[in-house]
Order: structure tokens, then C-alpha cells, then sequence
DNA sequence: CTGTAAAACCGATCAGTGATCGGTTTTTGG
DNA sequence: CCAAAAACCGATCACTGATCGGTTTTACAG
């Protein structure tokens, strides 16, 4: 299995779907066709691509699929670290990734640390109830 | 710039690089080559696609280049973090990135949210412009 | 049941990039 | 100055995402 990679008209894809819910493929290509001024048929086959690599869903509804994200934001960003990383980090103790990731925050924003530990508790509590 | 792409031999070359901290094409390719049954030119181009990308420094030492890499195993994951992120994370809040990551931690890893705490307090320690 | 319009499906082309290597030029040390 | 070694150049191949035209399938109307 490859490394997950999504091009850019399929992240815009599934942006859309996350923000509409689900739909079909004429009205996604209503809103990206536009701008990007692509056919019906490439919107087609992306959403094709995007429901083979199981990105999305889909159910006949009428004459036409509606598709709908299989995922949300934050699961694809978890499979997308993996698939990036994994090849780099793989044979390595987890803790390289932990901390690649641990500097990647304290860097990218100034509060990233205080986040990530308020994330942290909040993960616990909601995860396994799991008192000391 | 488009997000860093590496393939299968420029990792292990990378791999082969930060285990021995610096060599020659030569050298790289006595050790990757055999196992892999590829030329030395193979090699030679790899480290140079590598040092274009700015991952590997080089120095001439003699009638050979030297290779060392630019950045370590962690520097590296956090690059590949945000480029294969960015676009799907890009126009979020930060912690869309934060969550997914602390999502990943814990899936991936039973004791995953508690080293990452560890990690979190030992890069305060040492990371703030604080000096004792 | 049949015809039609809409959508799905198929296949083909194009571009970008990593892998691969042969051949040529440059460099270096004897 | 010469020969060997290495760098450099360019070409090919494979894979994948983007793009779309053309054909087949399908759902619904009459």
C-alpha cells in the first residue's frame, strides 16, 4: 500500500464535501468547476479516485451518487502524518515522531505547547475513563 | 514550492547517511548498491536531487564530494508533517493539526499521550529562551 | 415498454517527479 | 601530461494526479 497522496484538486474535493456534508458530483462541480473552470467529467473521476482510495462514500440516490466524506479533517491529518512519516520514522522508536512532532508545534506557534497539553487532557478525559 | 517529495532510495539514502554522518557517493553506494543492484550513477544522482532539495550539505574532499545531511531525522519529520498537512490543515485553526496529531499519539501508541507529555515538558525545560 | 437525457464508466493524453543509467566533461594526483 | 575517478548532463521509464471526450448504463417519463 502506497503512501497516501492527494493532489490538489482532490484536497479541494473533499474540502468541499466536508463542508457541504455529501452531494453529488454536478453540484460539487457547480461550486469548484466554476472558479477552476474544469468539466463535470474531471470532478467525476476525482471523486472516483478519492472513493477507491475509500476517502469517501457513496450511495445511489436516484440516477446519481452521492458521495460523502468517509473520514473527517482530523482522521485524514492522521493518516496523512502516517503516510508521510512512516517511511522516515518506521524502523525508529516512536518517541522520534513524538518529538519531530513536539518541536513542530513549539515552533509553529507560540501557545502550540500549552495547546497540545490542554489537548492532551482533554483526549483522556473523553478516551478511556480511566482514573488513577 | 511544492510540498518535499522523497521516494524509496532517497530515504534509505538519507537513513544511510545519518547512521555514518558523512561519505562519499562512492562509499553510499558500496552500502546501499549491493543489496539494491543498482549503478553508482543511481547513487550519485540521488545524492545530488537530495542536496538540491537542501537536505544534504556537501563539501569536496579531495576528487569526491563529502555528503552530510542538512538536518536530522526530526527536522526532517517535521517538514514532512507540515507538507503533507498544509494543504488539508492550511486555512484551519492550529489546532486541527494539534487534535489530529493527539488522536494519532494515542491510537498509535498505548502509553502514546503520556511521552508525549514528557516530551512536552522536557521541551519547555530546554526550549525557552531561559538560560540557567 | 421504450426512448431520452443524465450520469457513470472507460480510456487516452499530459505533466511532474523519482529511479535509473550511459556517455561526456572535469578534476586530481602521480 | 596522462589516466583514472568522479561529477555532470541528458535521456528513458514508471507512477500518479489532472483533464476530458466518447460510450455505456440507468432511471424516469410517456
Amino acid at each position: 500500500m502506497q503512501t497516501l497522496r492527494l493532489g490538489e484538486l482532490e484536497v479541494a474535493t473533499l474540502e468541499d464535501l466536508w463542508s457541504v456534508g455529501a452531494d453529488h458530483a454536478k453540484a460539487v462541480h457547480s461550486r469548484l468547476g466554476g472558479p477552476r473552470d474544469i468539466s463535470l467529467n474531471t470532478v467525476q473521476s476525482t471523486l472516483e479516485r478519492l472513493y477507491r482510495k475509500g476517502l469517501l462514500h457513496r450511495t445511489k440516490e436516484g440516477h446519481a451518487y452521492i458521495y460523502r466524506p468517509a473520514l473527517g479533517r482530523e482522521e485524514l491529518l492522521g493518516r496523512l502524518i502516517e503516510g508521510a512519516t512512516a517511511p522516515v520514522a518506521g524502523k525508529e522508536a516512536a518517541d522520534t515522531l513524538l518529538t519531530a512532532f513536539v518541536d513542530f508545534a513549539a515552533e509553529r506557534d507560540e501557545a502550540g505547547l500549552d495547546r497540545l497539553e490542554a489537548l492532551i487532557a482533554r483526549k483522556r478525559a473523553q478516551g478511556t475513563g480511566d482514573p488513577d
